[in-house]
RNA sequence: GGGUGCGUGGCCUAGCCAGGAUAGGGCGCUGGCCUUCUAAGCCAGAUAUCGCGGGUUCGAAUCCCGCCGCAUCCGCCA
């Protein structure tokens, strides 16, 4: 896929280089920067100043004459810098029309023929999803949008751990306290009264404890009955979750059952691979890898892989399951709270003495509440229904002051509810932790969803109300104004974002991208007048393609481009 | 004790990987803009020792070292 902004980009470093050599005589390598304001790009004269003993004043004055070409509209000296602007009228004439022909798939990279599983969520099935737990979906499901656009086949997966401690008391719950469930239309959120009331007894009774401890052991046997009990209760959990999941536009390919390693015996296999490695050893009948060797430093070291009884620990099933993973797609990535950092990092040790594929990992950091960590035990927890729940009831309050009742304000308040909550979430970055505000979540001004939804209705409006839409577009068209040119150049720059996004998996350069292109075309809203202008024709065009790279970008969010609100 | 991540106006955040010019946004605050394509918008204004201290460099929010604060981990749990 050629961009055109690209192209440019290429003549001004070829036209730098040719110049370097020309007046200097050396080969240099010449980055430029794309400073916001001074320039489009710039190159800066001060590391050549030094190796050619002149100032970069001098160097950039001289430099400036040399470059030129049908992309450059201007070059200046400035400061030691070389800027050079772009020729919108050029950038238009390339841009618009591929924009148009591309449609959907403008600013998409081309086919990798690598195929990519990003695991997310993977949350255990005890309960229903709360606002911290929803980071990884958000965060996965964003990626996995985010790399099929820059070309992966790309599939997720949820790993359900079906037969760990968690599922275990929620099924001894389930089976044996006889106890008033709330009243509530989701599954989740009954059955966590079975979690929590079991969780409880659990600390206080020891023959409770026993009696999950026995049920755990029995479902790392590979107790088929046992765990297709289990299924039936934690199943009910599950669908829940997904269910809230849905509402965001999340759906996962394929869930895939942590029991299945120990029935197909690989998880057997690790093990008996693993304690061939020089870097495990044995601590009575215990099977542990010394972490030491691989930068692992702390109290203690030794990270186990079977118990004295020689049965599986979660990690080591772990590996199974990424061993398995790894032989269906040639690239993994994984979406991990940072209190798995160490557990991810035993998979990956393991992995590469197992000779086998070694997942990348996103790590996110928590959501907290302002009152502190979120605990479902404490009920210090908001849980990602209730959000749904006010997002939407607020969402349709706003959209009630704007139009009246119809049979769409129903999809627009659940479009606006839904984007304000994903775009809340993905707007940061993952390492950063996030201080859950009530206010800030339901957010529908400024650096939100909404704002980005609303600008791309704008457009919808615009072209809605345009006599007709102009079917070709005119290579002659020259934009003057000073805010159509900024658009020209921040569309221009829309492939660029979503390569820098996918090289460094990050998903929120997309969402800051979709935010200053709402930002910048309501500035050119503002400012020219479209229908029953005289430059009507031409700036329809401007706003078609405004339009397609905001929804593009709202794709990749997840985020339903709203064509009324 | 050790590891890892984070620390940017009152609050939130981009920029940090690949060091460059007046640190970009948003919320909130003050004042202004709807007979004109949707005011979920726009304009103007106030608010910043980029946690602290060193170092490298012509140049550091960005790289290196030390310190402080917060988070998280260091279970034969998951």
């Amino acid at each position: 896929m050629k961009y055109p902004y690209e192209t440019f980009k290429r003549e001004v470093s070829e036209q730098l280089a040719c110049a370097i050599t020309a007046v200097y005589g050396i080969e240099a390598d010449v980055k430029l920067e794309e400073p916001k304001g001074m320039a489009d790009v710039a190159y800066p004269c001060f590391s050549l100043s030094k190796q050619v003993g002149e100032s970069p004043l001098k160097i950039a004055e001289t430099l400036a004459k040399r470059v030129e070409g049908k992309w450059i509209a201007r070059v200046e000296a400035v400061r030691g810098y070389v800027n050079v602007f772009v020729n919108t009228d050029m950038l238009a004439a390339q841009l618009l029309p591929q924009i148009q022909e591309m449609g959907d798939s403008f600013g998409s990279q081309e086919e990798k023929h690598e195929t990519v599983i990003v695991e997310h969520t993977s949350a255990n099935p005890n309960g229903p999803l709360h606002v911290g737990r929803a980071r990884n979906p958000i965060i996965g499901d964003t990626l996995a949008r985010l790399l099929r656009f820059g070309g992966y086949r790309v599939t997720t997966q949820y790993y359900v751990d079906d037969m760990g401690k968690q599922v275990a008391i929620l099924y001894w719950g389930a089976t044996h306290l006889d106890m008033e469930l709330p009243e509530h239309e989701k599954e989740d959120h009954r059955y966590v009264g079975f979690y929590q009331k079991a969780a409880s007894l659990m600390e206080t009774d020891e023959s409770v404890q026993r009696e999950i401890e026995e049920i755990v052991k029995r479902a790392e046997r590979g107790d088929r009955t046992l765990l297709n009990e289990i299924r039936s209760i934690y199943g009910k959990v599950l669908e829940g979750m997904v269910e809230s999941l849905k509402q965001l536009n999340i759906t996962i390919d394929e869930f895939v059952e942590e029991s299945r390693f120990i029935f197909d015996g690989s998880t057997e296999r690790v093990i008996r691979e693993l304690e061939k490695s020089e870097y495990t050893g044995r601590d009575g009948n215990a099977l542990y890898l010394d972490m030491e060797p691989f930068g692992v430093h702390g109290r203690d070291k030794r990270f186990y892989i079977t118990r004295n009884d020689g049965t599986s620990l979660y990690a080591t099933r772990d590996v199974a399951y990424h061993v398995w993973k790894g032989e269906q797609a040639d690239m993994l990535i994984n979406v991990l709270g940072e209190d798995h950092k160490l557990e991810a990092k035993f998979v990956e040790v393991a992995l590469r003495l197992l000779h086998k594929k070694v997942p990348e990992t996103i790590f996110y950091s928590f959501v907290s509440l302002p009152e502190g960590k979120m605990s479902t035990r404490k009920a210090r927890v908001v849980y990602l229904d209730d959000l749904i729940h006010e997002a939407r009831e607020r969402a349709l309050a706003e959209v009630l002051k704007r139009r009246e009742r119809d049979d769409k304000i129903d999809h627009i308040a659940h479009h606006v509810a839904m984007g304000a909550i994903r775009y809340n979430i993905i707007k940061v970055r993952a390492e950063k932790p996030i201080v859950f505000k009530w206010e800030e979540a339901l957010n529908f001004e400024g650096q939100s969803a909404p704002f980005i939804q609303y600008a791309h209705a704008r457009c919808c409006s615009i072209l809605r109300k345009a006599a007709r839409t102009p079917s070709q577009v005119d290579p002659h068209a020259e934009y003057g104004h000073e805010s159509e040119r900024e658009l020209v150049k921040t569309l221009a720059r829309f492939p660029d974002v979503v390569g820098e996004g996918v090289r460094n998996r990050n998903p929120s350069a997309v969402a800051e991208y979709a935010h200053e292109l709402a930002s910048c075309f309501n500035a050119f809203y503002r400012d020219c007048k479209v229908l029953g202008s005289p430059e009507e024709e031409k700036r329809l065009v401007l706003v078609a393609a405004t339009r397609q790279v905001l929804r593009n970008s709202l794709h990749i969010l997840g985020i339903e481009a709203l064509e009324e609100m």
